[in-house]
DNA sequence: ATGAAAGCGCTAACAT
DNA sequence: ATGTTAGCGCTTTCAT
């Protein structure tokens, strides 16, 4: 044939390009790729070099395709700029770190729109495993999207499906325990409008202060936000009875709550003892030093992304529950009442 | 036939499946998918109702393969734990809303593997475009990767590709310019080692002082990590001569040399005068109060966001050079020097 | 060890 | 308005 056309250098190689100038047949390229036995050596390394003097690089979509199998691992991330997330993004990067599965993300929308949206935008794009941090929708309907496509929950469990989580009540328990021990009996906690699953830190708080014969008193902000905690502080503040301490769901609650307090005049801990929930890296800072739960975010990343892989390799092994149990971090945001004796 | 198997429900609905339970061909129901004219309403409408009962989704990757383009925007980040990365992809999420392009991710590896092998796995992907954010490479070789996928460059400007980023000589001689305005005469810069293009924020500190007949005094860390800057804050505060005013080159080394200035009792802004860069939500809290230069990160993501998407559409208009302004937000960590005059 | 051929789910001419 | 056919780049039997 005289007419075969120079190939287009913007087009990407393909196997068959390879092939042709190697002279051996498709077949033999993607062998060697896939490092499957049966490729002499010298082949192999023509192949090689070939491959990489054309820019040859391997199509996964084509591939997963073709091989009917799904490689790509997608990741659902209820709030990228909540550090937490980005932690357990973090851990999960470092658990497929090695395993060459492309990690497609979808984030939720700014505007609320529905989590569906964004986990039915990964089944199109046919990852073969949705890691979901954190799915807010209803056990059910959960387990039912588990039935298309395999799902990891992270820091939620959810029966049925593999679940790698902190164990919240624990968490909250401690935290709650350790503000009574301080002498504190108004003690409000703060939360954001809870969906499916996500009540056990309160559930944790309000049983705590009923065993200790306490009122629980809770405040629901519109969100998570720290903006949103803020404005609904300086609210709480203004009136006359305010709690003595807080206990947030997280730590950009409790930061809310803090700048608040600051706005009125309102020291901690000598006036208002806090604790957040996260051990954020803000925790950790001085002038902050700021009480908090940790639940180890990045570990929790890590543990999902591993369970993600081995979910691929084996669709048919049980459910994995993996719990963690967190630990909390005193610092100097929490102290006994004012006019309280020291214990 | 009576052979036809009742269809798997493991495996997900073809075009194929849906056309057949409709009793038209796979055509009809790509173009119905497609909004493409020529499906009259009728054929339509059961083929939507077919396919959701089926559950057919389309699969992204295969229709791209059949249509020779690429859909899906490539992201290369280089530290999600970097609170201005997060709000670069937030940004960038905002902009691809609506439009139905997969977000493919990869993030530098923690172990300081090559940006390369992160941008490799992005072209395996087969995505239509690589935001980088931030490229560490040189010039050359972008414009050499920029050959293979079209690249938009975030916060870092490069001829000839897609560049969207902040002018960082601006907001160094801004923040430089403000220490000396309140009398310092010995200030410090401190960065990380600066790879290709990132020296813009240290030359303009150097130049800036140099124009005051001030001797530049760079420090430079081991990478640009809150740690690595405490340790050596640390260390030049034993010796016994130390700046009376530090510019970093980010907000998390200004937070660890504050870390370490309080470990040694050398107050903020006392003693010491304080500027980052950033402006993350850690320099605004209460108690923090760091004087940061903001360069807009989330807004910074959009316009790249929405670049990639221009640049999908026509891969032939000419390189886009969008710079914005940054701005220097004062705060509480900067003062004029001890014993110096008031102006 | 190597190659031919079928097919993955889809789009895109080109019919009708 | 609807159907037929030929690929896209790859993997995977099945031959040789």
């Amino acid at each position: 044939m005289t007419t075969q056309a120079a190939r287009d250098p913007r087009r990407p190689a393909t196997q068959e390009d390879v092939a042709r100038a190697v002279g051996v047949s498709r077949t033999l390229v993607s062998f060697a790729f896939r490092g499957a036995p049966g490729v002499s050596k010298e082949t192999r390394e023509a192949i090689f070099e070939a491959a990489a003097r054309l820019g040859y690089r391997q199509n996964a979509a084509a591939a997963d395709l073709a091989s009917k199998r799904a490689s790509a691992v997608g990741l659902y991330l209820l709030d990228i700029r909540n550090e937490t997330y980005a932690e357990i993004l973090s851990g999960i990067r470092g658990a497929l770190e090695g395993a060459r599965n492309r990690l497609v993300l979808s984030v939720a929308h700014s505007s609320g729109g529905t989590e569906r949206a964004g986990i039915e935008s990964l089944i199109e794009a046919r990852v073969g495993i949705v890691i979901g941090a954190t799915l807010l929708d209803s056990e059910d309907h959960v387990r039912e999207l588990s039935r298309s496509v395999p799902v990891v929950s992270v820091a939620r469990r959810i029966e049925g499906v593999d679940s790698v989580y902190s164990d919240d009540r624990m968490g909250a328990r401690a935290a709650t325990a350790h503000l009574l021990s301080l002498g504190h009996t108004r003690i409000a906690h703060f939360t954001g409008p809870s969906p499916f699953g996500y009540q056990d830190r309160e559930l944790a708080y309000e049983q705590t202060m009923r065993e200790a014969g306490l009122p629980p008193w809770v405040v629901v902000a519109d969100d998570y936000t720290q903006a949103s905690a803020e404005r609904l502080a300086l609210r709480l503040f203004d009136t006359e009875s305010r709690p003595t301490a807080i206990f947030a769901h997280n730590d950009q609650i409790a930061l809310g709550i803090r700048e608040a307090a600051y706005a009125k005049g309102i020291r901690v801990p000598e006036d208002l003892s806090l604790i957040g929930y996260d051990d954020s890296r803000l925790a950790r800072l001085r002038g902050i030093d700021l009480t908090s739960v940790d639940l180890g975010a990045l570990e929790l990343g890590r543990v999902a992304g591993a369970a993600a892989l081995e979910r691929l390799r084996d669709p048919h092994a049980p459910a994995v529950d993996v719990r963690s149990e967190p630990s909390l971090v005193v610092r100097a945001s929490t102290a006994p009442p004012r006019g309280s004796r020291s214990r």
